[in-house]
DNA sequence: TAGAGCATGTAAGCAGTTACATGATTCA
DNA sequence: TGAATCATGTAACTGCTTACATGCTCTA
């Protein structure tokens, strides 16, 4: 079950930042909220959909109408009451989801080049994430103190450098374990 | 979807080492496998039962048979070469689901108490998870080159400090942050 | 004797992914 | 003219969680 839908709180929050279009939604998750919260147009628009008859959000009428037809959501008071209130609420512990580790807990019955290569894999898309961080954190630091939406970008971007940072090192020191360890034996 | 059901290796990697119960192998996913890759009864009792009509697994006659019913189960040949063929795969990149991040990213819509509550409290899972990989890392150091199963179970655990510390480094930054962020504000 | 732990399982239901369907616009 | 991007959606399917159901054994 997951118990709860959370793509309800992607959307209410992304809408009261500004109205924006499904389409939009989407692109502002794969900009922004990608890296600790991913989400495709399969879930996106029946939640907008759910929140629009729940009262949550509501069409918003778009003046300008160029381009292919986009249909624009703005949060509600309803809507903007119900994101405060979970906002207050604890966060569940994350469940981590790491196939990589599982594989690798059972890499005993493989061999050894098999693990190295997968983790040398999940090191290069760790280093790549990272850069990425490495430039958005360039630019949000400076201004992190001018909005308090900016500050909480920041430490979310925060998190994303240290755990990438995590993750090479621990590669690093993976693979040359794994070297060290079959070294002193293959000797013959 | 998920693409595939990682259950399946979770099982057959855990019944390549030994013969087990359903409820031994789920003892065994808390104990070992829980802090990457968790998993209920519900999933896998039911998998158990398709792994046997596929052949994968079959129930092993156990001589021994004091205390309550149990069943035991052992990985076939088939089995073993579709787990060994699993391992040889890529494994798929990580797809974080962190709800706390999620809250953090549209915290501005809220009072800076919240967001700190959140961040200590994940703080404090944080330091209680590391603290049992800790011990779990004294133990295993010792004996790493006795076994492959003991290395790439170490690298786990090494995983899992790495991550650990992390998340406490950050939550301290963050906090940190926040309160440097509301001081020169709230002066009124 | 009552509760904790051992042990196996089913049913319901939502979350989330993938694939498909459709059509407009922009630009090379 | 064809590909890329914008834009909205549906259908099918599966994974996973939760809750429920059952009964045994050991021990304080």
């Amino acid at each position: 079950m997951g118990r709860e839908n959370k793509t309800i709180f992607v959307i209410l929050g992304l809408l009261n930042h500004e109205p924006m279009s499904g389409y939009e939604i989407k692109k502002r998750v794969d900009l922004s909220l990608k890296m600790f919260w991913d989400t495709g147009f399969g879930q996106i628009y029946p939640t907008i959909k759910t929140l629009c008859s729940d009262g949550f959000i509501e069409t918003f009428d778009k003046s300008t109408h160029l381009g292919p037809e986009k249909i624009q959501y703005a949060i509600t008071e309803k809507g903007r009451s119900h994101l405060k209130e979970w906002l207050k609420i604890p966060a569940e512990p994350v469940n981590h989801k790491i196939e990589l580790l599982l594989k690798l807990f059972f890499s005993a019955a493989s061999s050894p080049e098999y693990p190295i290569t997968n983790i040398e894999k999940f090191r290069g898309e760790a280093s790549k994430n990272l850069e990425l961080l490495n430039l958005f954190s360039e630019s949000l630091k400076p201004i992190i103190d001018d909005s308090d939406d900016h500050l909480y970008y920041y430490l979310t971007v925060l998190f994303g450098q240290k755990l990438y940072e995590a993750y090479t090192e621990w590669s690093n020191e993976a693979i040359e374990l794994i070297h060290n360890h079959q070294d002193p034996k293959n000797k013959n």
